[in-house]
DNA sequence: TACATTTGACCGAT
DNA sequence: ATCGGTCAAATGTA
């Protein structure tokens, strides 16, 4: 009911950074491929050049996750309502099978949001694998992350990525989650600080 | 040594 | 019982 102009013209925006952060993504993987076997050579360069690269990439994919997010929390809620009534009530009271028993929490639902790309995209977070498996009918194993972060900051963002095609490589992203860590990965110029609380 | 990744076992949900 | 998500010991890496 708002103005559709806003609605309309997101759409363009979201294309238009989405073409961005796709160019940006190519030029990363030129910089990489001359940059990565290469002796050390040109050693100073190419490392500045990968900040900016990596410094634009954060950019656009901020951006992205801004619109999607205002996008999502209002037109639905989707599954974030679920109960939390029965959160830590009914755990099994049976015998210690193991020690790792009761160790689980209790799977929560929260935001999630996908993205597929042709390339593995730097969206600016540090990740860290905890596991793989390969999942029905699918070619290609899905890869688990969670944030570098969880254990000091209790960052709870995790994402599942999982390459969809081989030929054209193509890559399914999905986030699970907000941010809630600081992080600075520019120690001298820029700070990057990625909001937890844009409901 | 201090991180990260790999990988099979274990867990909750269905 | 099966499936997808998570844990954690073993292993890799800087």
């Amino acid at each position: 009911m708002e103005n559709e102009n806003l609605g309309h013209g997101r759409g363009k925006v979201i294309d238009e950074l989405l073409r961005g952060r796709e160019l940006a993504n190519q030029l990363r993987n030129i910089l990489n491929e001359s940059g990565g076997d290469i002796d050390d050579n040109n050693g100073s360069t190419t490392p500045f050049a990968e900040h900016l690269l990596k410094e634009v990439l954060v950019t656009f994919t901020n951006s992205l996750l801004f619109l999607n997010n205002t996008q999502t929390s209002e037109a639905s809620d989707m599954q974030l309502t679920k109960s939390e009534d029965s959160l830590e009530s009914d755990w099994k009271s049976t015998s210690i099978v193991k020690e790792r028993r009761g160790c689980y929490k209790r799977r929560k639902v929260s935001q999630t949001w996908e993205k597929e790309s042709e390339y593995l995209v730097e969206d600016g977070h540090q990740w860290r694998k905890y596991g793989q498996k390969t999942i029905l009918n699918t070619k290609f194993p899905r890869n688990y992350y969670r944030c570098t972060h969880k254990v000091e900051q209790g960052c709870k963002a995790t994402k599942q990525v999982q390459k969809v095609q081989e030929d054209p490589p193509l890559y399914k992203t999905t986030y699970i989650g907000h941010h809630t860590c600081r992080i600075l990965q520019s120690p001298d110029t820029t700070k990057i600080y990625v909001p937890s609380d844009i409901y």
